[in-house]
DNA sequence: TAAGATTGAATGCTCAATCTTT
DNA sequence: AAAGATTGAGCATTCAATCTTA
């Protein structure tokens, strides 16, 4: 159970760790970072609320309660859903698309010296695949919760 | 950086897994589990309080809160430590003894389940070592700060 | 009635300030 | 003054209840 424990807190750590140079920094906790990150991805930098909140490991109303603080301050806006009225779409706004720009760099950075680079090659694919698929057996269990 | 994603999110939803299954099998959350885990490894199954903040994650009030609640349910005892006046034992209780022996089977089960079973050896050698690695040197880089 | 999203109450977490003992 | 621990305020997270529209 070495293995397990190294896991959990390493993640952990790790989590922490960005979470702090993100606040010191650009003023983002982590979580808010991934959901810029997130919205940028997308096509016409904007996503549903749901489908959102099922890539994050957050709950529904968490999501509601930290776009709504980035909402507060401009990073975000908020509008209904073209094709499907009932919907809310979260979008970036240029200036959340400025604070991503300023952020990444950094924390790329941050990755990079905390966990890839303390990596051999091998491990880095053994990490990928093996916790990939732990990611994924998880991600199909909660979709079948909701059934 | 598919690695670095499977291991943020691997992370957090198997402590998020492990979270649920513990409040429903016994009412434990999983932070409350490991307090009552390290008490239990500890010798005289009793360790002092920074101590015991030291190797959670958590930050010295959380743990305060915690052992707050964890004694309320009769699960641990705070007492002075004999050869250290100003510090604090927290100790691990019959009743606290019995709960983590009725808990820690169906624990044990579920990583195994989630996590160990979902790996090949190659893949659990590997998280071992390497996030081990991560996760000493996150460890050494806390320590330096509080100089 | 069900999907999509929000709100309110209760709990948990973190930081800085405090208290106590050496 | 410094170590060890607790407290209180403020913010974050969850769960259940609610509101709205199809």
């Amino acid at each position: 159970m070495r293995m397990w424990q190294a896991l959990l807190s390493a993640g952990a750590l790790v989590d922490r760790e960005l979470d702090q140079r993100l606040k010191e920094d650009v003023g983002l906790s982590h979580l808010q970072y991934e959901i810029l990150v997130r919205l940028g991805a997308a096509p016409g930098r904007a996503m549903r609320m749901t489908e959102l909140a099922e890539r994050l490991v957050n709950s529904k109303s968490g999501l509601t309660y930290q776009v709504g603080r980035l909402e507060e301050e401009g990073l975000v806006r908020r509008r209904p859903c073209e094709w499907s009225p009932r919907g809310v779409m979260a979008e970036l706004t240029d200036e959340g698309a400025a604070m991503l720009e300023r952020a990444a760099p950094g924390h790329v950075e941050a990755v990079r010296e905390l966990v890839v680079d303390v990596l051999t090659p091998q491990e880095r694919a053994a990490v990928a695949a093996g916790l990939g698929r732990v990611r994924d057996r998880l991600l199909e269990r909660r979709g079948e919760d909701c059934r």
